[in-house]
DNA sequence: CTGTTAGCGCTTTCAG
DNA sequence: CTGAAAGCGCTAACAG
């Protein structure tokens, strides 16, 4: 290969891997060579020269169940399709909970089969968190650091609040009385659901008295969206889409027609046709692998309100502006 | 390390690599310095050298939306698992549509970054198989090779029709009108599920004429289960979760209460509480494990009934022996 | 800026 | 059965 150019081979190996200490000329004439034999790098023999993998290692979850894993999916996907235009790898593995989840990103990074990981799901004082810290292997969380006092570390998270105050802020077009069917209180991201909704209707000086919590269940939900729509609600604000399904089959019930927004934008949403606020998947993974490059700490990507108009439980025709007066676009 | 043991580092790699040649009492005293070091060969010098990497790519499907996401994400993870037993990993990537995928395969196998994959949702005359199949890169699809004329390959699929044919021959326990509701005939596996009703109907001496085929959605789901229930179903089999979600829609607006049974098992089925056919994944991805090794040329799996007997749309209390006699373990 | 030398850690080949 | 030698293809370090 390196002879075919009229070059040494490590002219080669620095013309792909340090381009610009080469001359022009001589780059030119190598790419030239390269393109026309097809070259492409043994990376084995990259990897062992330099004990890196250029590749992320993500863990599979275990349940995959129900929506959860439906986002998780679509995260791995979204990552796997821009690590590929950064020229890395994804390596996927799974792990019999944290312990061994750590355990085993020890393994995969000391043999180098990885050098950068990302945690899915983490919680309040996330052992794993604590432990690569310390193990001083390169990650990024996909979930946000509830602890203050926890250790630094890289993360991005979804705005969640300000995902249910757009669509609190929607609801408001088309009534006052906005009830947000959510979970109990202790969830991070269930609690910042939550706040977004109170937030904006103490900025319309509403009352917050339609709340209700209930765990992740269709059919809790729909006993709560009943007492919900009994005492009024002229929309409902749902933490998930599972939940929302569940305030359907209240108004399917009730034989109601109040419009209902859930959160994830799952396929249940797109199914039934209601409004749904859309995690933006794809913003986290570009977020998550701009992290692992090491540009900042951690970032909050803003979701987006995915609207649709179901006759039944959709949005009304969106408006140009939204009651506040900030655009609702 | 090899020192350690008073051995040469040869005898380490054979130790490891091919443990019959080296006497027993060297074996021990070399293993028993593997533990103590906690040494691990370093992967990326013996993927140079032998040019193999140990590892299995996987196309990640883009839209992963719904509930066939939610399979392929439950088959992901079981493979990984499993392989990860074999002393193999597990590389994922993503393609825009067929013929990137075979290119992208072309790269990774020619890079012996992956030697050997997994085609997923394969189809009539799939181009992949063909390609693959031309180029000798090993291989095993998950979906049957429908077409008889087509190039010999590898493939694991579930059997669709024993799983309708073991949900019939339930529902026939509290009712001989049991109606089925699928897909338009065009889809193997589609047809596949109705002749599994229908070989059940048929050992009962019933008529077959409840039967509705629709597109994969609930709505148009609950319109068609309504009229079945109109004409006098006792049981609806459906050949989807989503079309047995639409058939419990019919069963609320009609206040109804008619066992349902789906397919695939997903969190729909659990959250909502009717059985539905589990696909066997764990099962599938042993028998794509195997085929990769080179043990067969194809294999089908059986799935399982899951069972559940919510009190509206819920099968009854097991008997020990259904209609026809043969046992629903 | 280009070429030469050395070595990453392993396994295959060949002598003992 | 065990030991020594060679080389997989690359890149870091240095000499020109």
């Amino acid at each position: 290969m390196a002879a075919k150019a009229g070059v040494s081979r490590q002219t080669v190996s620095n013309a792909l891997n340090t381009p610009r200490i080469v001359h022009p000329a001589t780059l030119e004439r190598v790419m030239e060579a390269v393109a026309e034999l097809g070259y492409s790098p043994n990376l084995h023999a990259r990897r062992l020269r330099t004990s890196s993998a250029r590749t992320i290692g993500v863990r599979l979850e275990p349940v995959h169940d129900g929506i959860h894993g439906v986002l998780l999916d679509r995260f791995l996907h979204a990552v796997t399709e821009q690590a590929a235009d950064l020229d890395r790898h994804v390596l996927v593995f799974t792990a019999d909970g944290p312990d061994d989840e750590v355990a085993r990103i020890r393994s995969l990074s000391q043999r180098s089969l990885a050098d950068a990981f990302i945690l899915t799901s983490t919680d309040h004082r996330d052992a794993r968190v604590a432990a690569l810290v310390e193990a001083g292997i390169p990650f990024v969380a996909f979930g946000r650091s509830w602890d203050a006092d926890g250790p630094d570390h890289a993360w991005v998270d979804v705005d969640g609040r300000a995902g249910t105050r757009e669509a609190t802020e929607a609801c408001l077009a088309v009534g006052e009385r906005v009830a947000f069917l959510g979970w109990p209180t202790g969830s991070g991201a269930g609690d910042e659901r939550r706040a977004g909704w109170r937030e904006a209707m103490d900025v319309a000086g509403l009352a917050t008295d339609l709340d209700r919590a209930v765990t992740d269940d269709p059919g809790e939900a729909q006993e709560a969206a009943s007492e919900l729509l009994a005492a009024g609600a002229t929309a409902i604000v749902c933490a998930s889409d599972t939940l929302a399904l569940g305030a359907i089959g209240a108004l399917a019930r009730a034989d109601a027609s109040v419009p209902v927004v859930g959160f994830d934008d799952t396929g249940v949403a797109a199914g039934l046709g209601f409004s749904s606020v859309d995690q933006s998947l794809g913003d986290v993974a570009a977020a998550v692998l701009s992290l692992l490059h090491g540009d900042a700490d951690h970032r909050l990507v803003t979701p987006r309100l995915h609207r649709r108009a179901h006759p039944r439980w959709g949005l009304p025709a969106q408006r140009t502006a939204s009651a506040d007066g900030k655009e609702a676009s």
